[in-house]
DNA sequence: TGCCCAACCAAGCAATTGCTTGGTACTGTA
DNA sequence: TACAGTACCAAGCAATTGCTTGGTTGGGCA
C-alpha cells in the first residue's frame, strides 16, 4: 500500500521531517484546507506528485504533525501534575510550559488552534477531542487544588477560569514571534502577574 | 453588471438578509474557504447558481457580513470612549460590550476571528486591518487612562495587557452559546473579577 | 389583459483540487 | 558489476470549485 520501507515507516527520515516542517508552516499560515499539495511541493522545490512518495495523503501529513506535537505536550503536563510543588507553583508551571510550547512549536500550536474543531469531526482525528478533554482535566485539577489549599480565591468559577486561561495562553500563538522583542518568559511573567493579582491597583 | 434593481441595491430585501444569515452560519462553522456556494444554496433550498441573482460573488457575501457588523461594533466602542465615565468603568463597559456582541452576533464574530488574517491580505478587505488598528487604539487609550488615573497598577505592560484582554474576550466566541446556562453578563462578570483582581487569594 | 420583475432552475464551463501511474537519476552495498 | 532502495519527474484523471448563461415561474400593478 505504502511506498515506505519498513525501516523508515516511523518517519525518522531527514527528508520527511523537512517536508513536514514545510507543510506545518503552510498549514499554520493559510489553513489546512486552504493549503494545496502543490503549495507544499512548490515550497519544497519538488512536484506535487512526489509528495506521495513520502506520505499517503495530505491528511496523513497534518495527522503526523499534530499527533507527535500532542504527545510531547502532554508528557510535559503530566510531569507538572505528578510533581510535589504546591498548587500555585503548579499553575505557574503549566502556564509557563504552554508559552514555551508556543515558542518552540508555533506552527503546530497554530494548526491545532485553527483546525482542531474541523478535523476533529473525522474519526481519524478523534484523538484531538480526547486530548482536549485531557487538557481540561489537567487544568480543572490544578484549579481545584488551588481552591482547596486556599491559594485561590473561593468565589472562582473553575470551569470559566479554565476557559479564560486556556484561551488567553494558546491564542497568543497568533501574535507571539520567537526571536522578537519579548521572550516567552517575558510573556508568561506578565500574564501570570495579571492572572494571579489582576490589573487593578491594589 | 448586477441584477439587482436600484431600490434593492442596499441589501434591504428580506431574502438577501436570509441568505446572508445562512451563509454567515456556514462561514462561521466551516470557514469561508471551506464553505462552497453549493453548501449555502443547499441550506437555503435553492440551486447554487441562483445565489448569483442576489450577490456578485461568494466574497461579496462575506464582505457584506463583516463590514456591517464592524460598523455596528465600532459605533458602540465610540460611545464608550466619548462617555464621561471614569477609566475603570470605561474598561468594564468595553469588556461587557464585547461579550454582548458575541451573544448577539456570534457568527459574525467567529468569521472575523477566523478569517480576518487571511481575507485581510486582499485589497478588498483592507478595512479589516484598519478596524483592527482602530480597536487597538481604543483599548490602549482606555488602559493608559487607567494608568494615569491610578485605577490600574503601575507595572503593567499596556501592549501585552491589551492583547490578553482582546484575545480572551473574542475567543470566547468559540465556546459561548446564547441561551445556554451562562448569560453574556455572567461571563463578563466573572472575567472582570479575574481581570481586575486576579485569581489568587488576597 | 398585458407587462414587469424578483426569484429561481437547468445545464454546463474553466480552473483547481488531491491523488495515481509509470518511469528515471543517483547512491550505497554486496 | 549488479542490484536495491530513495527521491523524484512527467503526465494526466476524476471530482469539486466558483461562476455564467439562457430560460421559466408567479405575484403585483396598470
Amino acid at each position: 500500500m505504502t511506498t515506505e520501507s519498513p525501516s523508515q515507516a516511523n518517519g525518522a527520515t531527514g527528508r520527511r521531517r523537512e517536508l513536514l516542517a514545510i507543510a506545518a508552516e503552510l498549514f499554520a499560515d493559510k489553513g489546512f484546507k486552504n493549503t494545496t499539495v502543490r503549495d507544499i511541493a512548490d515550497a519544497a522545490g519538488i512536484l506535487s506528485g512526489s509528495l506521495y512518495h513520502h506520505f499517503d495523503s495530505k491528511e496523513s501529513m497534518v495527522d503526523e504533525i499534530l499527533s507527535s506535537f500532542q504527545a510531547e505536550l502532554f508528557a510535559a503536563y503530566d510531569e507538572v501534575l505528578r510533581s510535589d510543588d504546591d498548587a500555585r507553583t503548579k499553575i505557574e508551571r503549566a502556564v509557563r510550559l504552554s508559552f514555551e510550547a508556543i515558542d518552540r512549536h508555533r506552527h503546530e500550536v497554530a494548526i491545532f488552534q485553527n483546525e482542531a474543531d474541523f478535523l476533529g469531526q473525522q474519526e481519524r482525528f478523534a484523538y484531538l477531542a480526547e486530548r482536549n478533554a485531557q487538557s481540561r482535566d489537567v487544568w480543572i485539577t490544578l484549579l481545584e487544588d488551588g481552591l482547596r489549599s486556599g491559594a485561590l480565591r473561593a468565589d472562582l468559577d473553575v470551569e470559566l477560569t479554565y476557559r479564560f486561561i486556556r484561551d488567553t495562553v494558546w491564542v497568543a500563538v497568533r501574535w507571539y514571534r520567537p526571536g522578537g522583542k519579548l521572550t516567552h518568559t517575558d510573556v508568561a511573567d506578565q500574564y501570570l502577574t495579571i492572572l494571579l493579582d489582576g490589573i487593578a491597583h491594589a
